[in-house]
RNA sequence: GGGGACGUAGUUCAGUUGGUUAGAACGCUGCCCUGUCACGGCAGAGGCCGCGGGUUCGAGUCCCGUCGUCCCCGCCA
């Protein structure tokens, strides 16, 4: 029934064939994309994941082919050996780069069958999540994924040129390791060898990269799987893909030249030409002018309303007016109607053209930020308004308030700030990649619940010289909420485009008398930080060169430069929300004897 | 862990204040058709209304629980 291979040879993809090639013999292989059946005349469409081709089965010139053709189903896989002809200019298909030409049966193999699929590639619904995920290998075959999955291939191989072309190595790190110091949950693999012991796969290589500097490679970068297991989002996977790197003797300015390199590259690879250098902002700025560490920099920063009202007016005012007001109102930004002019003068005077969005909205809109308000107001005997209008000496509060403001603005969504004009768009697609470097990230941040500083990067991140002394002064005062760590400045910086954070690095600490610091200043003692870290606390007494490096999200990139909404869109296999990969269904309960081996008993 | 949306034919969806036999489109099957390219025409098959319980004379529809998918918070560079 079926028809074999034998050594028959593919001449073109599917996509390939043109006006120049008619008249040519050519053998195409692929998908039955789509029938046309005119009973004695039968197109069929066949694709591979470079196009179609029409082919054309006449009964009038090949009976026998044509009654075979009429067993095609969709999804058929399929071998046409045939004589490419150049179409009748009526009988053109504008539409399809193979469309000024057909090809003319002479020959069909039957290589396989297909059941009736859930949904066709070729459709234009998109069926939902569930069961493109069931059936993914039908859903790869769309052209909108094969065409995110080629741009993921073209976009890593130019980093990988571009690095390699920077005397970068990349350099293969151990999956199967002890977890690493960030922050996340690791995923654990039970040992067999050595029963109740557990590698744990790695969060990203950082202490392996640091150690590759320390070995002397100079400069690395791996383009690598990393595992976290916490709760999953659009833009979050449990496993994810990072461009990893280190140098050796970096400035942060080093880092960032190597990475602006290798995004024009990637980005000029999916046809966007980004300019270079990135701007540059603080941490404290960002927060500032933007409420958030990711500012999204097509819309213009946040006024601050001191700089506009008088305590006066903000008393009058009342407490829930002066969030929004921080939010939203940007001069020269959007266009408030007369109507609502007419109801700001009541309230703002000669400042009607600040809008009025009032904590009913904001409860509304975004429950937890009038919380966090509220949590403010109380955390301070005086009501919001001193702390806007009288009391910002205190950095906490003003950061804490910008971050609510940020926050609120975002949500007011996309449609928001378009519809008001808020978006500062070029209307050039390349230029509205709007880069930022976010640097001077605090070194600690305070954990109110366990009530300490913790390190707001990894505890290997090196600070700002200038900042030492106030380290050494305050390395007692983990517990302090009020302590000067807060103010520490570490080498840190973070990538950001249009309010996505793409990555995040920093120079590291190269010093061990330094390292035992950070750690004490923690309220690590040092037998604990042997107990954690000491291979690696060691390696740092042999030699090691200043270094430093970065990790950018490869997902993320291509997500962006894919115009995609979820990181599912670009990742062939990925997992749901909660984390269950429903093609192969996994994670799965295991043997008894399995769980026996390992020295595993699982709870019922 | 919490909040929200959704779940009806292979697929995407509709389904009225609870009321007789649950519909449409695409796909699928058969027949017709020699220039279509989302071909067209005719005929047909296809339903555990996610699952379990409850209210009711009567449940796709109301209530409770549960499972699954998506979005968000917490969490997470």
């Amino acid at each position: 029934m079926l028809d074999f291979l034998g050594d028959l040879r593919r001449t073109h993809m599917c996509g390939a064939l043109r006006a120049a090639e008619a008249d040519k013999q050519a053998v195409l292989m692929g998908w039955v994309n789509r029938r046309r059946d005119f009973g004695n005349l039968l197109f069929v469409d066949v694709r591979d994941r470079t196009g179609i081709t029409q082919i054309v089965f006449d009964k009038d010139s090949n009976a026998a082919m044509h009654a075979k053709a009429g067993d095609l189903r969709n999804e058929y896989v399929i071998a046409v050996i045939g004589t490419v002809k150049k179409r009748d200019a009526a009988t053109i298909n504008k539409n399809i780069p193979t469309g000024e030409v057909e090809l003319i049966a002479n020959d069909l193999r039957i290589l396989n069958e297909s059941k009736q699929p859930p949904f066709l590639p070729g459709d234009k619904d998109l069926p939902n999540e569930e069961v493109r995920l069931k059936y993914r290998y039908l859903d790869l075959r769309r052209d909108a994924m094969q065409r995110n999955i080629e741009l993921r291939h073209k976009i890593a191989l130019v980093i990988r040129e571009y690095l390699s072309s920077q005397a970068f190595f990349e350099i293969e790190t151990p999956f199967m390791t002890r977890s690493t110091p960030e922050g996340a949950r690791d995923y654990l693999v039970p040992s067999r060898v050595q029963p109740g012991t557990f590698y744990a796969l790695p969060q990203s290589p950082q202490l392996f990269k640091q150690i590759l500097m320390i070995s002397g490679f100079d400069r690395y970068f791996q383009i690598v799987r990393c595992f976290r297991d916490e709760d999953l989002r659009a833009d979050r996977q449990p496993e994810f893909t990072q461009i990893d790197l280190e140098m050796t003797y970096p400035q942060p300015e080093r880092v960032w030249e190597v990475v602006e390199g290798f995004l024009q590259a990637a980005f000029r690879s999916a046809g966007h030409d980004i300019r270079t250098r990135f701007p540059r902002m603080s941490y404290d700025e960002a927060i500032r002018l933007y409420g958030s560490d990711k500012p999204e920099m097509r819309l213009p920063p946040m006024t601050d309303v001191r700089e506009v009202f008088s305590a006066a007016d903000l008393e009058k005012f009342g407490v829930h007016r002066v969030l929004p007001l921080l939010a939203i109102r940007t001069p020269k930004v959007g266009k408030v109607s007369r109507k609502e002019k007419d109801e700001n003068k009541e309230l703002f005077g000669s400042h009607a053209e600040f809008n009025l969005l009032d904590i009913e909205r904001i409860e509304k809109s975004m429950p937890e930020a009038a919380d966090q308000l509220k949590g403010l107001a109380e955390a301070n005997p005086d009501d919001l308004i001193a702390i806007v209008g009288a009391k910002l000496d205190s950095a906490v509060s003003l950061a804490g308030l910008c971050k609510v403001a940020g926050a609120y603005r975002l949500r007011l969504g996309d449609k928001y700030h378009e519809k008001h004009g808020a978006f500062n768009r070029t209307g050039d697609p390349s230029t509205d990649f709007r880069f930022l470097w976010v640097t001077d990230f605090p070194m600690f941040e305070w954990d109110k619940d366990e009530k300490r500083w913790n390190p707001a990067h990894h505890p290997f991140t090196s600070l700002h010289e200038e900042d030492m002394a106030k380290l050494e002064a305050n390395i007692d005062s983990v517990h302090e909420a009020d302590s000067p760590l807060g103010e520490i400045r570490a080498l840190a910086y973070d990538v950001v485009l249009n309010g996505t954070e793409l990555g995040s690095g920093s120079i590291r600490i190269h010093r061990q008398d330094i390292q035992q610091k950070i750690f004490k200043s923690l309220g690590m003692t040092e037998d604990e930080a042997r107990q954690r870290f000491g291979f690696f606390l060691e390696a740092l007494e042999y030699g090691t060169p200043p270094h430093g490096g970065i990790a950018l999200g490869l997902d993320r990139i291509v997500m962006i430069l894919a115009e995609a909404d979820s990181l599912r869109e670009v990742i062939p296999f990925p997992k749901t929300a909660r984390a269950v990969d429903l093609m192969v269904d996994a994670p799965t309960p295991v043997s008894e004897a399995q769980l026996k081996e390992l020295g595993i008993q699982v709870k019922k």
